[in-house]
DNA sequence: GAGTGACCGAAAATGGTTTTTGGTCAATCA
DNA sequence: TGATTGACCAAAAACCATTTTCGGTCACTC
């Protein structure tokens, strides 16, 4: 059996990406760095987009993964939720394609780079809907909905983590869990 | 006394930027709109932007101004601030200069633009913060840190506003007050 | 028949030229 | 004589014709 083309594809095109973008990564480019002709690119992938696509999926599918590893279920919803978040967030400073892509939104616009962004976003905030409905069935929340309640938590911490540092001293990972904490958790109404 | 030119050329020049915007606005423009020659603008402002400047402080001054008259010391703290909020997103949408900003900073990014509306968002953060302190004195809030409670309300309030229905059902007034009372100020704990 | 790279049209980059624009200031009022 | 003006300037932006790049195809090769 020859050497699996598609794969090697596949990781010319991830390095790629991850290296100069989306915008700046060309398929004559891929296809040199796998060491195939071009042509061969389009009979595993219509476009680039479907490739790049392709590329997205198995980043969120680590995202989940990295997520997962975070998950312990011993903990308090609200502790893993803030371990969880953190660690997404830090993924995306520290994983290269992850941060090319934010990197070429925020330089760029590219919009291709910002859908995919957008899919991440979408992709955690499933992802914490689900952990929510699980809290919500154990009784560590009260009923709500799983949507609304996971939009509000996400949208809040990154609001914290990324904006809040803007015009104000940064919130380490203890001050966070302790705003989500008491602001969350127990309101701000007295008693 | 002659003609107030000062007066003519800060009213001519709000209408072109509201009409125009930042960026689209010339000094030329301005002149001939106020009906002077475009030195005399030089002699009341040392640049466009000080110009800008000073009519972002009017704007700044007018929302605040509608924002006191919202406001109602009968009412409850929460039910105050969702008006507040409201009021002042409606004002941002259908205010021509206000809107005409929105559009510039998210179609062109023009640089002075975003400014203003970062002016616009730091003085509603300072006006939200006094009405906390209040609440907390009146004993309607926790203490808590007003600055840090004030940009957890305001950016919560206008994600659900503005981001929220990009992929959901929009919130009207009344859910979205409903969504602050439990979430912010009962808690999603249990009990 | 799997794989390739020369080739194609469309889109984007380039760069040299023209136009616009914020700001100045000598001339001109009043 | 001090307020007002608009021709003027340099720098930035807009324009535009030309070239280059790039995603995608397909006749050819092995």
């Amino acid at each position: 059996m020859s050497i699996d083309r598609r794969k090697l594809i596949v990781d010319a095109a991830t390095q790629s990406f991850a290296l100069y973008g989306y915008k700046a990564t060309t398929m004559d480019q891929v296809a040199k760095l796998a060491g195939v002709g071009k042509g061969t690119i389009y009979t595993f992938f219509t476009t680039k987009e479907e490739l790049f696509d392709e590329i997205m999926n198995s980043l969120i599918q680590d995202m989940k993964r990295v997520a997962d590893q975070e998950y312990d279920p011993g903990r308090t919803f609200f502790d893993n939720l803030s371990r969880i978040l953190s660690r997404m967030l830090d993924y995306r400073e520290k994983h290269q394609l992850a941060h090319k892509m934010v990197q070429e939104v925020r330089d760029m616009g590219t919009p291709k780079a910002t859908e995919g962004l957008n899919r991440i976003e979408r992709a955690l905030l499933g992802y914490i809907e689900v952990k929510i409905g699980t809290a919500v069935e154990k009784g560590e929340l009260k009923p709500c909905d799983p949507g609304l309640t996971a939009f509000i938590l996400v949208k809040l911490y990154f609001a914290l983590a990324t904006e809040w540092p803007k015009s104000n001293e940064p919130l380490d990972k203890e001050s966070m869990t302790d705003i989500f904490r008491s602001y969350l958790m127990d309101g701000i109404a007295p008693q």
